[in-house]
DNA sequence: TTGTAGGCGTTATCAA
DNA sequence: TTGATAACGCCTACAA
């Protein structure tokens, strides 16, 4: 890289690199008139600062850093935004690090820690079971963000969360099915060995269906066959196809996502048969193409926005010593569509 | 920081930092008892090289960085996928960097070269127009995958492009609703100045009218209203809405994206008319949701994972001067769905 | 208001 | 196979 450096700009300009530094920064103790000249030539010269080198050097990033976990999750693109904007609205600036399905997401943190200095750090996505030991590494405030996570109800390490209860939402919907005369409602959720959000959905199910004097049938609970993708249309479509050639009696579809609700509404339209009158079908996430499928899907709808909202909130009381670390839990909402009716 | 750096290292296992260094770094000219037992003493101590440090010194990075524009665009994620296996399996890092609507995607580039030094880079979305004077700085080999871009032909600067030609795809699409028996299709495209895909969809549609004896009307084109979100369900939604109140005539609606499609069938059903037998629905993307929505939409399919693998194999080629810089286009495929049909 | 010099944590060079 | 040391490019005391 033989490529222009502050060094350069400064001999350009005859003055000291630590005038040049003091003009990129914005430091208060500078000519304006030295400021203007150096700020010319740097951008005729086009000049770019090395991050590599300032972070290193840097004690103060003034940036947070958001790591998500499903990057492509649909539910997590209108967060982003929130995030972004909230962000931007504090003079903060916004490192967004994509995590791998197969990564820990501590270790990334860990790592752009040393890196880039962030003040404070918004996980996204993914399934959250650290030990003490190595969530005490982790240096910097975060905030878990509609992130399924263990209970670590024993001895709680120092970090916030902002969620829905996933029993909870889940519950609302079996029991809404349930009390629409449901009976015999189908659920189709992620692999058994699910410990996340899939589990906690399976669950609230469970009870919902117990406290209306329904006995479970483990031939209506529908595993994903597949851990990675299992929240897609595809595999809605696979899991709900798989069914209907079996030929099994139900009359509501519980989908514990609405891409996977999608799926399963054109594998049972596809097999002739018609939705909410031979099938109703639920989701949950509230998704916009809830509302745009046809016909409508009945979902929860998790208060998106508020949430982005109040974690990054959250995360910058805590900053600046504002407040302590919070669970904040948020109450989704149950959208009705066309997609469910009553049944005798 | 007062985090433990290589030297705490090479003290504690009684070597020279330069040891440790080759240790982490997989060097071939070291003892490997000495390289297990300082693997170990850094485990054992949470150590976590500086990227900042590493990034600064360092002249081979081994990584290829993509630059999005419009993260959380659903056609993009399949892409990222298939760039990060390929990435992965040349044994090079995968940098994602989110690039703003609003921000300059050479400029960001610049940056990330300084300061991450890239092998080679991606494009990918937005709009590309560029000075060749700012192009040249773009000193690291470079593919524009699938991103619109302003016509280089005069003296083209050296970079590679992966695409389909929207022009002539969008052709092939109006062309087919024409051949159907269409005559009066209506538009839903993007603002009146946009320069980008969306004029060359809005010019493939007029010249496949033109040459199918269909004179234009300008009552038949829909304009977005806004620039920034203009290829969602929600624009598509109201695009349509608004020209069913004004109850223009037309049998087929012909929208540029896939997303904007969706939200005008939803339109139409909410004005209680039927796809396809009141209005041809067809899209252009070819993403899942065209398949699974009812009903299936027609569309244009981009081979995603062709161009996605297409663009990395370029770039490798260039970097290993295997090969120059190279433009190719991709033949889309005309997927015919539910939502058109033949008129008389 | 400005310049000089030291150090951030690492890797590369060179000598041992 | 190792270790000392000089960069990498920048920021920040401290001195002027």
């Amino acid at each position: 890289m033989d490529s222009i450096n502050i060094k350069d700009i400064a001999r350009l300009c005859g003055v000291g690199v630590s005038t040049v530094s003091r003009a990129i920064n914005n430091h208060p103790d500078i000519n304006p008139e030295t400021k203007n000249m150096i700020m010319q030539v740097i951008k005729e010269n086009n000049y770019i600062p090395n991050n590599s080198a300032r972070n290193l050097k840097r004690t103060d990033s003034r940036a947070i850093a958001v790591l998500i976990k499903g990057i492509g999750n649909p539910f997590f693109s209108k967060m982003i935004r929130v995030f972004e904007e909230e962000i931007q609205k504090k003079k903060y600036s916004f490192i967004l690090q994509r995590v791998d399905e197969h990564e820990d997401e501590v270790d990334v943190a860990l790592e752009l820690i040393k890196e880039k200095k962030p003040r404070g750090i918004v996980f996204l996505g993914g399934y959250f079971s650290h030990s003490k030991e190595e969530l005490e590494q982790l240096t910097v405030p975060y905030v878990l963000s509609t992130i399924g996570m263990t209970d670590y109800s024993g001895e709680l390490p120092d970090f916030s969360c902002v969620s829905v209860d996933d029993y909870a939402e889940s519950y609302k919907m079996t029991d809404y099915l349930c009390k629409l005369g449901h009976e015999k409602i189908l659920i189709l959720t992620a692999a058994p060995d699910d410990e996340s959000i899939g589990r906690l959905r399976l669950e609230g199910y469970k009870k919902a269906l117990a406290d209306n004097g329904i006995p479970p049938s483990l031939s209506l609970i529908i595993y994903s066959e597949e851990c990675e993708e299992c929240y897609t249309m595809d595999n809605g479509y696979r899991m709900m196809d798989r069914v209907l050639k079996e030929k099994r009696d139900f009359t509501a579809v519980y989908a514990i996502s609405d891409s996977i609700a999608i799926g399963a509404c054109k594998a049972i339209l596809e097999h002739g048969k018609r939705i909410p009158e031979d099938y109703c079908v639920a989701g949950y996430d509230g998704l916009d193409i809830a509302r745009y499928y046809n016909p409508s899907i009945t979902t929860i709808r998790q208060p998106v926005e508020e949430m982005a909202k109040a974690t990054i909130k959250i995360l910058f009381d805590v900053i600046k010593n504002k407040a302590e670390h919070q669970k904040k839990v948020f109450k989704a909402e149950l959208v009705e569509g066309e997609s469910t009716r009553r049944v005798t």
